[in-house]
DNA sequence: TTGACATATGAAAATATTTAAATATAATCA
DNA sequence: TGATTATATTTAAATATTTTCATATGTCAA
């Protein structure tokens, strides 16, 4: 590792890859509330089993969730949940900036 | 667009997505004390010029930042600084994961 | 106007991500 | 045991990202 910095770049990159996908950031609403069953997760997410079953284990490689199996259930569950602090800042500063972006376009059909 | 969230979701995920590179987390790094010339950010994050010039249009293309030619230097600047509060968060996150992380480390090497 | 400079763009190669289909695994139940 | 169920893994195709090199663009100065 070059220096203490760039390791800490890097690490900061990889949870921020590992949440970059709209499917994950769906995966994460339904964890929010508590662990839970992937037979849930995935009507919840609408979508192929294997294809959740893959970013299941990009949330889980990138240490932000963990699992347990019950029986033939397996179960999700968030490892820190300050997770949802990134998240709910982001979505601060997304609706901001949507809203910024439609006020200008209402200004340019007023000309 | 299916519906209003999915499309929150998504743009939510595009902005972390542009922020998802170390490279990227520096340049913005710089930019954080204000506008900058691309000719000190390049040395700065110690990479190729057209390199720099690529990731500094993502950013751009994201809405995360702008820019501004003065004569022949093309100055940029952080759009909404509010993008450091994701970043600072995401900061304390990931201090918090490696330092369990490294207190395991220690545990198993007890053992 | 020509040349030098700062930056952007395009193209190509290497690599990574996303998705779906098929198959494997592991736990339970009849 | 053998069938069934829930989930993971493998594979392959499609697509996206990253990097570098080469070239283009736009601005200034001589």
């Amino acid at each position: 590792m070059e220096n203490k910095n760039s390791g800490i770049l890097r690490a900061k990159a990889e949870v921020l890859n590992a949440l970059a996908h709209p499917l994950r950031l769906k995966i994460l609403e339904k964890l929010r509330s508590g662990p839970c069953c992937v037979c849930k997760i995935i009507p919840y997410v609408n979508a192929e089993q294997s294809n959740v079953s893959h970013h299941l284990a990009i949330l889980k490689n990138a240490g932000i969730v963990r699992c347990e199996k019950k029986g033939l259930e397996v179960w999700y569950e968030v490892v820190d949940y300050r997770v949802f602090e990134i998240i709910d800042i982001l979505g601060e500063y997304v609706i901001e900036s949507l809203k910024k972006k439609s006020e200008l376009l209402k200004e340019m059909a007023r000309k």
